[in-house]
DNA sequence: CTGAAAGCGCTTACAG
DNA sequence: CTGAAAGCGCTTACAG
């Protein structure tokens, strides 16, 4: 491995020359910095991470929390679609992300351990549980912290307009013709699933429509599953079932999509359904899937924007950005005949 | 931020002392040990892993390329479900992973730059061009490495039975009465794509069944419409048309699927489907994807364990382990009436 | 069982 | 414009 004393031998140059020459100070001559540029090519040298964080107390990189409820962690159609876009950006201002976890190397340790351990500059997390203790004690550390689909007065937040989410859903179902309409919804320790519940009331309140207490069912951690169990529930309100329904997420949507098609029930002549999410699956499925879309770009980028800046200004002020969502008709809805 | 110093000052014993007490040495009084690592739970000590790097020349840290053909990242739902095993099994041997990229900080840099920089221990590559230079240079260079889904004489490599899996899929046609299958293969670039292909023409001449050069059209890089787009191909086949496809990837089957919904052709009534993969969404669509299953947990697991492994021993011996596939009857395959 | 000292590869005042 | 020196927080021979 050729180190800076490398190329300070080569060139004859001291070693803080080249260091300054590697890190494009300005007072370093000309000739010099390209004699040693042109060694730093020739020998093969990559400067040593380690010792330079060692130094600055700057590790350019950025943990990621991951928290996984569901046990499918980067297989999370929506955290992964954030995870990469926020990935991409953050690679674009020099940073490298690392995952947090707990258990590292067979020892139990919490995610505050890991961060210092590898000394990460700042923290992205994406967890469904906004009542974690290892999160809350990260947020309340001194790292800088963004968090996506969850909110907090101790870090910076970044979600979708999720409550507006649910308004066009039922908006959108309303003007179909729809009254009768029921809510499978996330989880109360979800973040996501609250305020996606406190727009659907609130659009149904608009519109004058009550709800039923049997109308909105739990379909818990937003799985496939969940979906599944929560419309099989609906699907047996016999004398009154409801014309449409609005699922809180998208793969409970396609679980709520199964337990119809085995039931008999057809979507959406049936019965009406919008989702939210809008996950890539939506479009491949028959019928394809009215829902609500997220732009996981954009809060993958937000996000690695508030915390770029946050650790740069090592500011206290916590941004909240709101990203807005929108209605995609496909054929899951229909209008009531 | 507390360190090996600070420990050392509270109790009395040297940083040398300290440190061994923190390693596990053998050579440290019990009575020591436990003074030490109370005052280290009390300070909310971490050891700094930068400048444990910097001295033992370990990392702990595993690079992972993810070469993004599709621009997709980790939208990609084989390399992704890899990952999260890969991912789990290297965490539980005390390694965190972090994203090789090409640009770090707005500047063109190789992945030899970024895995040099970081001083990872090791590197996994997954992507679908074997013909990518700075793959090919990583794979040269003195580090560790481990290739999923590619074939290398100087890399370990870990991937499914494609040639198997193509076998699987001819044979449950056959079965059905099938003779007349027609395939969408996979770029030539890829490893994946030429050995699926080159087990459809083995299991197609085991049966003695020829193929029609029309019958085999290219999908390109696996993704949902590139399988469209020859699926339409084929079913411009008018006088002869195949009663049967065997896709090489299952997002190509989602477009195969979509192009026949809207050509008008039921499957599995008019024609039969199996893809390759068993990604999720397959379980969720009508008709649900035949396919063949590959054990993204087991590839992940197996990479990590031959990469570990190649990290401690430092040998220069290449392992190549071959995961199982099974054929996962579903209903987008039937008998032929 | 314990400690003093050197060294890992860098950056950064300080001095000229 | 350039260099000598100190220091970042660890580990590891070496010595006792």
């Amino acid at each position: 491995m050729t180190t800076i004393y490398d190329i300070a031998k080569k060139t004859g140059f001291s070693i803080t020359t080249v260091s300054r020459a590697l890190n494009n100070y300005t007072d370093v001559s000309k000739t010099t910095k390209k004699i040693i540029l042109d060694a730093v090519t020739e020998m093969g040298y990559y400067p040593n991470s380690s010792a330079r964080s060692l130094t600055t107390k700057k590790s350019w990189t950025l943990g990621v929390i991951f928290v996984e409820d569901l046990g499918i962690g980067m297989k999370h159609p929506f955290f992964s679609a954030v995870i990469e876009s926020f990935k991409q950006n953050a690679e674009a201002q020099g940073y490298d992300i690392i995952f947090l976890s707990r258990n590292v190397g067979g020892e139990e340790k919490s995610y505050l351990d890991h961060a210092s351990h590898r000394g990460v500059d700042g923290i992205i997390i994406m967890c469904s549980d906004h009542k974690d203790k290892e999160v809350q004690q990260l947020i309340e550390s001194p790292f800088p912290t963004v968090v996506v689909d969850l909110h907090s007065d101790q870090s910076s937040v970044v979600y979708s307009d999720n409550f507006r989410g649910s308004m066009l859903a039922v908006d959108h179902l309303v003007e179909l013709g729809h009254r009768n309409i029921a809510h499978i919804k996330g989880h109360d320790t979800t973040y996501a699933g609250l305020e996606r519940l406190r727009g659907f009331r609130a659009a149904m309140e608009k519109h004058s429509l009550s709800i039923p207490s049997s109308y909105i069912v739990d379909g818990g951690f937003f799985s496939v599953d969940g979906g599944y169990l929560a419309m099989k529930e609906l699907l047996q309100l016999n004398e009154h079932r409801p014309t449409a329904v609005f699922v809180a997420g998208d793969n409970m949507a396609l679980g709520a999509l199964k337990a119809c098609k085995e039931s008999g029930i057809t979507v959406p002549d049936d019965l009406s359904i919008v989702g939210f999410d809008d996950i890539e699956v939506g479009q491949h499925i028959t019928p394809t899937l009215t829902t609500i879309h997220q732009d996981t770009d954009l809060i993958g980028k937000k996000a690695s924007e508030v915390l770029i800046q946050q650790i740069n200004t090592r500011s206290n002020e916590y941004a909240a950005v709101t990203i807005p969502v929108k209605l995609i008709v496909r054929e899951s809805t229909k209008a009531i005949s």
